[in-house]
DNA sequence: ATCTCGAGTCTCGGGGAAAG
DNA sequence: CTTTCCCCGAGACTCGAGAT
């Protein structure tokens, strides 16, 4: 399992966060008393192919191990006087870049990370729903081996969360009669009198590497379930009719989003 | 009585430095 | 160059408390 050094200062400065904001329970902005939702709700666009009990084992780890630093009802790891444990370079980084914001600064900066729609108990209901519905793969791993390919661009994943928040408020609006919801493997899908409509599958980058998997991950979810839409959610780009002619000829819909201060807009395109 | 959650500790393997 | 050593991080494990 290897972590590109964006992702790995991104889940550090989560663990940060989870620690400093989380108190006897987790930070409020997150919308859940309970810790392992919490976690789950960065799964989305951290898991990486993990499981998630993986996921949550590492990231809790994470946020245990600033706890000494900071106040809170935890004790954290201290070595044998007592005193803080010591931090790797990249954690001790991360403590001394974020000490200085306001709480709200910090909620600021990780808001974008986390996928705050996503409830874990109507997630697991759901799948279950939709698998026996047919959809075999829904919520299936397809982790053989467990390499995660580093990633060069530098903001690769950082507003994930976000866009499936905010695609989450336009499906819906399309869709006033359907219900839309989350799940730790599917970034959104859409069902209407109890029938699983549409997949989404957001990117936040129109690399060819992006593409296929987001184009994969379509596909292997809905197989099984031939009348189930599929849709592409990637950022605003250049009209591109080869990809959109590919893309038709697979049955995947498009749809590109753009971005304005704080805000998206999604356009349909196919 | 059982299940779930959280705190804290332990282990294993990878990677890089140091030694041969 | 090759082998050994050591550090560190990912993730699993244990235990206890509280909920159901």
């Amino acid at each position: 399992m290897h972590l590109s050094d964006t992702v790995k200062k991104e889940l550090a400065e989560i663990g940060y966060f989870l620690s400093r904001l989380g108190q006897s329970s987790p930070p409020p902005c997150l919308g859940t008393a309970v810790w392992k939702e919490a976690i789950s709700k960065f799964y989305p666009s951290y898991g990486l192919g993990r499981t998630e009990k993986e996921f949550y084992n590492s990231l809790k780890n994470t946020r245990d191990r600033f706890d000494s630093h900071l106040k809170n009802s935890r004790e954290g790891w201290k070595d044998e006087n007592g005193n803080p444990g010591p931090l790797s370079a990249l954690n001790q980084s991360v403590l001394s870049e974020l000490d200085g914001m306001s709480d709200s600064q910090l909620w600021e900066r990780i808001r974008p990370y986390a996928v705050t729609k996503l409830d874990i108990k109507l997630a697991r209901r759901k799948t279950s729903d939709a698998v026996g519905q047919g959809t075999k793969h829904f919520s299936s791993e397809f982790s053989g081996s467990k390499s995660v390919k580093a990633r060069k661009s530098g903001q690769a994943i950082v507003r994930h969360g976000s866009v499936v928040d905010a695609l989450y408020e336009f499906v819906g609006l399309m869709h006033p009669e359907g219900d839309v919801y989350n799940t730790q493997k599917i970034d959104l899908a859409l069902e209407s009198g109890g029938c699983l409509k549409a997949l989404y599958e957001v990117k936040t980058s129109t690399d060819t590497q992006s593409l296929y998997t987001g184009v994969g991950q379509l596909m292997m979810h809905a197989a099984g379930n031939p009348d189930v839409c599929k849709y592409l959610v990637l950022p605003e780009m250049d009209k591109n009719p080869d990809l959109e002619n590919c893309l038709a000829s697979l049955g995947v819909g498009l749809i590109c989003y753009q971005q304005l201060e704080d805000k998206y807009t999604f356009v349909t395109v196919l």
